[in-house]
RNA sequence: GCCCGGGUGGCGGAAUGGUAUACGCAAAGGACUUAAAAUCCUUGGCUCCUAACGGGGCUUGUGGGUUCGACUCCCACCUCGGGCACCA
C-alpha cells in the first residue's frame, strides 16, 4: 500500500544512507560494455557552509551525470575541496583559529551538506588540495616546471595587496583592486617566483579553435591574452651606438612618424644620460612618473605630459629625417618595447601629444606593410598582452615552494624523495606585511641543508598561489591511489579530455586559463600521453547566477540570502534541486532571482507525482504497457524524446515543463498502467533522485534488489510519435482567421477545398479569386488575395 | 574606443521562418471547510465595438528592409550585461 504522505525528510535521509552503503556511484576505471564519460564542476572552496550558488553549481549538473549513467555511460562525477588559500586563512585569523583546523572542520561539515543534495558523487576519489599527499605532487610538478625553465625567480614590478599583505597575479587584479578584498593595489618591486605562461600565449589562443566551448568564453580568453601583430623597427640615434626599438602594429604609417617616445622605465633613458642636455629636467620627470600609480596614469590619460630629450635625435629609416625623442608616461614600459614611433596623423594619442607640444603632424600616404618592414630593416613581431604568472604568496596557508636557497648554489630544488615539503605548524601565522611570508618565522623549518652542496641553506618561505593547486586537480581524481600522481596512460586515454566541465564565469581568465596552460606544459613534459591531446576540457559550460529575493546578488550584508538548508528542511532536497533546474536554461549566462513561490510550484508538482501511485491501475502488475488512449501514448513517447534531448542540451527547464505536461495528462487518465508509470519515474529520476527511488521500490514491492538510478533510460518509439491528425492553420494575407483539425493524410487539394469552404474564409474574401495559395504541409495554408 | 552576449505578459521563462506568450509563479472567481491552510475547478497580453453571443485592431527594445508569412533573417539605432583598453 502506498504511503499516504510524502515524507521527504525521511525518504531523502534513507536513500542517501543506502546509496552511501551500497556505493552505487563508485566509478570503476573501466566498466564492461560501457563508454567512459567524465564530467565535473569546479570544486568548492571550504568556506564554511554551502550556499544556494553551490546547490546551483552541483545539483543541476548532477541531473546530467545521472541521465548519462542511465544512458549506459560509465560516468565519473567526482568532488573535492580547493582547501588552501586566502579566504580560509583570513576567516581563521578573524576567529583566532588555526587555518588547518578551520579548513578541515569546514570540509567535514560541507561533506554532509553535499550529501544532502543527493548528488551522485564518487566520494572514493575525493581530492583535498591541502593534504600533504596532494600537495606533494603540486610541488613535484612545480619542480618539473622549474627544471624546464618554466618556473623562475625574478625581481619584477608586482601587484601588492596592502590588506591581504601579499602579491597577486595580474588575473587577480580587477580595476586595479584586489579581486578578493577590493583594496587598491600598490605597485612594488619584489623578487618573486613566476611561471612562464607567456611561452604558451600563442598556443593558448590557437588551440581554442578546436574546443567545443561557448564563443564568448573563447573571446574573453583571446582578449585577455591580447595578441597584436606588428613589427619591431629600429630607429638609429644620431651620432650614437644606441638605437630605439619601437613596436608598432602600423608599420605602414612610418612616413608619418615625426617623433619618438620612450617610456620613463625604458633603460635607454639612462644609457643616453651623457648626451641629454636637459638631464635634470628629464630625471625629475622620470622620477615623478615612477611614483604615479597605474590608476593615476589612467586618470591623467587625457592630459598628456612629457619632456623632450634635448640633444638626442633619431633617424626615421623611411624618410631619413631627423626626428626628436621624448620621454612620456603615456608610453608604458611593460608594453611592447617600451618605445614608440609617434604618428600623430594616424594615432589619436600621438595627435593629442603633438598638439600640446607643437610637434609636426604630417599626413603622408600609407605604404604596403610587408615591404616597408623589410626595407627599413624591421622585423615582424607578434606581441601579447599576457604577462607571466606571479605565483609567490607571502602567506601561510598555501603549498610551500619546494626550493632551498643556498649562498653558493643559488635556488636549488628539493630532492624528489624529500617531497612533500610539509607546511610546518606555527603559532603566529598572520601575514607580516614586510614582504616576507609568516613561514620566515619558523626558524627551525627554514634552516636546512643545500640538497646540492650540503652546506647550510634556507628554505623558500613563500607559498604557492591557490590557482596552482587547482591547475591539475582534475587529474588527481584519476589517480586512485592518493599517494601517487603517476597515472597509467590507459587511464588518461579512457578519461581525458574531460567531456564536460562546468563552472563560474569568474574563472574564464583565471582557473580556466591556468589549467589549460598546466595541461599543455605537462603534455610537453611527457607526463600526458600524446594521443590524449593537449587540452583538458573538451566542452565547457558557464552557469548563470542565482540572485537574492530582491534581484540583487545574494549577500549576508544585504539580507537577501536564501538558505538552501532551510528549504531542504521545509520542502526537501528534490524540490530545491528541481526548482534550480527549472528556473531557466543552464547553458546561458543569465541571472535568475530565487523565488520562494517558484519553488512551491515545483514542490506541488512532486506532491502530485507522489499521489499518482494511488491511481488504481498502477497497482495492477499484470498490465500491458500499451495505453488504450492513443493521444496519451503519443504524449508519453514525445516526452521521452524531449526530456532526453533537453537534458543533453542543458535545457533542464523545458525538460521539467514537459514532465509537468505529461503529469497533467496522466492525472486525467484512468488507465495508467504500471509500465508507463515506471517510465515516468525513470524520466523524473535524474531530477528527483530520492522520491523516484522510493516510488520505484514501492512498485517493486520493496524488494530493493535494484536502484532506479541503475536502470536504463527509456526508449521512445518514433512510430508512436507521429500524429494522425494535425491542426491546420488557415491564414488570409498572413493573418490567422481559422483553424481546423484534419487527418494527417489529407492531400493538398483537399486542404485547399476545406479551407476555401470555411465559413470564416468566405466571410473574409467573399467570392474573390485568391491570387496565390501557399500550403505548408501539415501546418498551415495562407490564402493571398 | 574595440570585441562578445542579451532585450518577449505583473514575474522566471517557451517558441530559431509558419496559431507568440508553452510550463510554472503571482492574480481574480468558484468548490470543499464553522473558518483558515492545503487541495481541486475555472479565467488568462493590451485595446476597441457589443447588453450578450461574438467580432475587429494592436503587441516580442525602436525604425526600416527581405518574405505569402519575421521574436526568428538583413541594415541602422536605443538600451542592459560582460571582456579588453593611453596595448602603440
Amino acid at each position: 500500500m502506498a504511503p499516504q504522505k510524502y515524507d521527504f525528510r525521511k525518504i531523502e535521509k534513507k536513500w542517501q544512507n543506502v546509496w552511501k552503503k551500497t556505493e552505487i556511484y563508485k566509478t570503476p576505471d573501466k566498466a564492461r560494455g560501457k563508454e567512459n564519460l567524465y564530467t565535473s564542476v569546479e570544486f568548492p572552496y571550504p568556506s564554511g557552509n554551502l550556499h544556494t550558488g553551490h546547490w546551483y553549481a552541483f545539483s543541476v549538473p548532477d541531473i546530467y551525470a545521472r541521465f548519462k549513467r542511465m544512458c549506459g555511460f560509465n560516468v565519473l562525477f567526482p568532488i573535492g575541496f580547493d582547501s588552501f588559500g586566502l579566504p580560509a586563512e583570513n576567516a581563521a585569523i578573524k576567529r583566532g583559529i588555526n587555518p588547518r583546523k578551520w579548513t578541515y572542520g569546514n570540509i567535514n561539515f560541507m561533506r554532509k551538506q553535499l550529501c544532502s543534495m543527493g548528488a551522485s558523487f564518487d566520494w572514493s576519489r575525493e581530492v583535498i588540495t591541502s593534504d600533504p599527499e596532494y600537495y606533494k605532487w603540486t610541488q613535484w610538478l612545480f619542480l618539473q616546471f622549474f627544471k624546464k625553465g618554466l618556473a623562475y625567480q625574478a625581481e619584477t614590478a608586482v601587484n601588492w595587496c596592502p590588506t591581504d599583505k601579499t602579491v597577486l597575479a595580474n588575473e587577480q587584479v580587477v580595476d586595479n583592486c584586489c579581486e578578493r578584498c577590493g583594496s587598491e593595489i600598490e605597485r612594488r618591486r619584489m623578487k618573486q617566483w613566476l611561471i612562464k605562461i607567456t611561452d604558451y600565449a600563442e598556443r593558448l589562443i590557437n588551440d581554442l579553435e578546436k574546443l567545443n566551448w561557448p564563443e564568448e568564453i573563447k573571446e574573453a580568453q583571446k582578449n585577455w591574452i591580447g595578441r597584436s601583430e606588428g613589427a619591431v623597427i629600429e630607429f638609429k640615434i644620431q651620432n650614437s651606438k644606441f638605437k630605439i626599438l619601437a613596436f608598432t602594429t602600423r608599420p605602414d604609417t612610418i612616413f608619418g612618424a615625426t617623433y619618438m617616445v620612450l617610456a620613463p622605465e625604458n633603460s635607454l633613458v639612462k644609457n643616453l644620460e651623457s648626451r641629454i642636455l636637459n638631464l635634470e629636467e628629464v630625471k625629475r620627470y622620470v622620477e615623478k612618473a615612477g611614483r604615479k600609480t597605474e590608476l593615476q596614469r589612467q586618470e591623467e590619460a587625457k592630459d598628456k605630459t612629457g619632456v623632450e630629450l634635448k640633444g638626442v635625435k633619431a633617424i626615421n629609416p623611411a624618410t631619413k629625417e631627423e626626428i626628436p625623442v621624448w620621454v612620456a608616461d603615456y608610453v608604458l614600459g611593460s608594453v611592447g618595447t617600451g618605445a614608440i614611433m609617434a604618428v600623430p596623423a594616424h594615432d589619436e594619442r600621438d595627435r593629442q601629444f603633438a598638439e600640446k607640444f607643437n610637434l609636426p603632424i604630417v599626413d603622408k600616404p600609407l605604404v604596403g606593410r610587408d615591404e616597408i618592414v623589410k626595407k627599413v630593416g624591421g622585423e615582424k613581431k607578434t606581441q601579447y598582452r599576457l604577462r607571466d604568472w606571479v605565483v609567490s604568496r607571502q602567506r601561510y596557508w598555501g603549498c610551500p615552494i619546494p626550493i632551498v636557497h643556498c649562498s653558493k648554489c643559488g635556488a636549488v630544488p628539493v630532492a624528489e624523495w624529500d617531497l612533500p615539503v610539509k607546511l610546518p605548524p606555527i603559532k603566529d601565522y598572520k601575514p607580516t606585511g614586510d614582504g616576507r611570508s609568516p613561514l620566515a618565522k619558523a626558524e627551525k623549518w627554514v634552516k636546512t641543508k643545500c640538497p646540492k652542496c650540503k652546506s647550510s641553506a634556507e628554505r623558500e618561505t613563500d607559498t604557492l598561489d591557490t590557482f596552482v593547486d587547482s591547475s591539475w586537480y582534475y587529474l588527481a581524481y584519476l589517480a586512485k591511489n592518493k599517494s601517487r600522481f603517476q597515472i597509467p596512460d590507459s587511464r588518461f586515454k579512457t578519461w581525458m579530455p574531460m567531456d564536460l566541465y562546468s563552472g563560474g564565469v569568474e574563472h574564464t581568465t583565471m582557473h580556466l586559463l591556468y589549467s589549460r596552460f598546466f595541461y599543455k606544459a605537462m603534455h610537453d613534459l611527457g607526463l600526458i600521453p600524446k594521443e590524449v591531446g593537449n587540452e583538458p576540457y573538451a566542452k565547457r559550460l558557464n552557469r548563470g547566477l542565482i540572485l537574492g529575493l530582491d534581484g540583487q546578488k545574494m549577500s549576508k550584508s544585504r539580507g537577501n540570502v536564501a538558505d538552501p538548508d532551510q528549504y531542504v528542511h521545509e520542502l526537501g532536497a528534490d524540490s530545491v534541486r528541481m526548482y534550480l533546474a527549472f528556473i531557466g536554461p543552464y547553458n546561458e549566462v543569465g541571472a535568475y532571482p530565487w523565488d520562494p513561490h517558484g519553488i512551491l510550484g515545483v514542490h506541488r508538482f512532486l506532491q502530485r507525482v507522489w499521489k499518482l501511485i494511488q491511481n488504481a491501475k498502477i497497482k495492477n502488475q499484470n498490465d500491458n504497457s500499451k495505453l488504450k488512449n492513443n493521444n496519451l501514448e503519443r504524449l508519453l513517447h514525445k516526452t521521452i524524446k524531449k526530456v532526453g534531448e533537453d537534458i543533453e542540451n542543458f535545457k533542464f527547464n523545458t525538460a521539467i515543463s514537459a514532465l509537468m505536461i505529461l503529469l497533467n495528462e496522466f492525472e486525467k487518465s484512468h488507465e495508467l498502467g504500471i509500465k508507463n508509470y515506471e517510465v515516468f519515474l525513470k524520466l523524473l529520476a535524474p531530477f528527483a533522485p530520492h522520491m523516484t527511488e522510493e516510488l520505484w521500490q514501492e512498485t517493486r514491492n520493496k524488494k530493493q534488489e535494484t536502484s532506479i538510478h541503475l536502470e536504463s533510460w527509456p526508449k521512445y518509439n518514433p512510430k508512436l510519435i507521429k500524429e494522425d491528425t494535425f491542426t491546420l492553420v488557415i491564414q488570409i494575407n498572413g493573418k490567422t482567421r481559422d483553424t481546423v483539425e484534419a487527418p494527417a493524410d489529407t492531400t493538398e487539394e483537399e486542404v485547399k477545398k476545406i479551407s476555401l469552404g470555411r465559413e470564416k474564409v468566405i466571410k473574409h474574401i467573399g467570392f474573390q479569386e485568391p491570387r496565390k495559395i501557399i500550403y505548408i504541409p501539415k501546418r498551415l495554408i495562407n490564402i493571398v488575395i
